[in-house]
DNA sequence: CCTGAAATGTTATTTTTGTAACATTTTTTT
DNA sequence: AAAAAAATGTTACAAAAATAACATTTCAGG
């Protein structure tokens, strides 16, 4: 075997690596050879590439079979439905904060594309809901990155998140508890949901049931801070105010 | 939506569990429809399935971000390699800035993910890259959400921005003249953008060359403001200084 | 039941991709 | 350096797939 050929299978591997599939003439001139050549190259290397219909991929994401890593999200109906019932009190021209974490990644994503609302948030997987709504008006608090919950935090929005006109305000939380309130697994969230639910004129508590009983490291509020839990059962106001 | 869509995508996403790949026309067997209609099916959910000449894939087995539509960005191979030159100029521990659009985008899908460094953004799709490597650390101006070009853009984060100590920007633009400097589309882009280059201590043009000789609305800084204008010929250092 | 809209199927046409044969270049061996 | 071998490029043709237009079926209100 030619040292080239490995050299190009190496550069090959690489940029799949990084871009998933490669198109048949992108990976030509990627690596400065003709298209026949590359055929050929990714034909006799049947472990390492697949060649479908024009488009190259790496072997091993096709390789089918056993399938490990996605583990469902056990309660996602349950989040799903608990949305659905936090999305009805949305009016347009509201403007909304949402929250981090699984459950209102739902609600962000049950928000009709045509419902005109202004959306603060500070997850990112909440700004990519919405950003696929492109009437929705959205302002996202930046930040340094968390993976561990896909937010940001800092210091510079806390102040301008107590001016913004937030009406409703959808808030998570890991764990809720009659006796210790609502609290969630990472600190640096409190502070945000705290402003969140100071500055809000409402303030909605959205988990599914699991949650109950459950206490967090990290406190955040009292339950009587919410106008309500909204659980897949619906809207139960707080008992006491 | 129809249910029978749905049941259908699910059906298919379990298939492509097991095989890892499946033919338009085994799949249309195995639905019981017309190889049309799983084209159709498979065509408006992008999210779930990738469609490559004939062979159905689940879409995050090629997660990297493929862009679909084919003529989507017709100079996306320049664009990734004017990247893979700017890619080296990071070293471990660097603190860099990413600007906006689609070029960047590939610079930021091509980092390494054992490289580690600091980064700054203000594109929402940047910040998606980013966020699939665990161990970059990355900051994210946030804001006002501008969906044409993805980004956000505030008041309050120009402070901080000249405070960090950001090493080297990476700047892209959509237009290049030798005499009007570089600009873009959108005017919020433009004191991001001045701010990064005056803080940063070497600061890159990243463009394709079809940029050259032309000049958008939005001017932002002259070609000497940049170390080095980096295409995917590489990178030409600037005449003057 | 109608009726119209949505979904699906069919067909013909265009475009893209696959293949094979052969020409050319590069490398290796002597 | 010449000859042989391997690798790569080119071309023309065959096959497959994409697309668009239109036909048909299905299904939800009225």
């Amino acid at each position: 075997m030619s040292t080239r050929k490995t050299e190009r299978a190496n550069a090959l591997a690489d940029a799949l690596a990084r871009r998933g599939v490669l198109h048949l003439r992108d990976a030509a001139a990627l690596l400065g050879v003709s298209e026949m050549t590359v055929r050929r190259d990714v034909g006799t290397m049947p472990d390492r590439f697949a060649y479908l219909g024009g488009h190259i991929v790496s072997a091993d994401d096709i390789a089918g079979g056993y399938e490990l890593g996605r583990e469902a999200d056990s309660h996602a109906n349950a989040k799903f439905r608990a949305c659905a019932h936090a999305l009805k009190l949305i009016a347009p021209d509201d403007t909304v904060f949402i929250d981090c974490g699984s459950t209102l990644d739902h609600l962000a994503q049950q928000i009709p594309a045509d419902l005109i609302i202004t959306v603060i948030c500070y997850s990112l997987n909440v700004a990519q809901r919405l950003a696929e709504k492109p009437h929705i008006r959205m302002i996202m608090l930046g930040g340094i990155y968390h993976p561990a919950s896909a937010t940001f935090s800092s210091g510079e929005w806390l102040e301008p998140l107590g001016r913004f006109g937030i009406n409703k305000a959808f808030i998570s939380a890991g764990g809720v508890d009659v006796e210790r309130g609502a609290s969630c697994s990472h600190f640096h969230e409190v502070p945000i949901k705290q402003k969140a639910i100071a500055s809000a004129l409402e303030s909605y508590l959205v988990v599914d049931d699991s949650k109950f009983g459950i206490v967090k490291p990290a406190y955040f509020a009292r339950l009587s801070d919410f106008r309500a839990i909204i659980t897949e059962a619906g809207a139960k106001e707080t008992a006491d105010a």
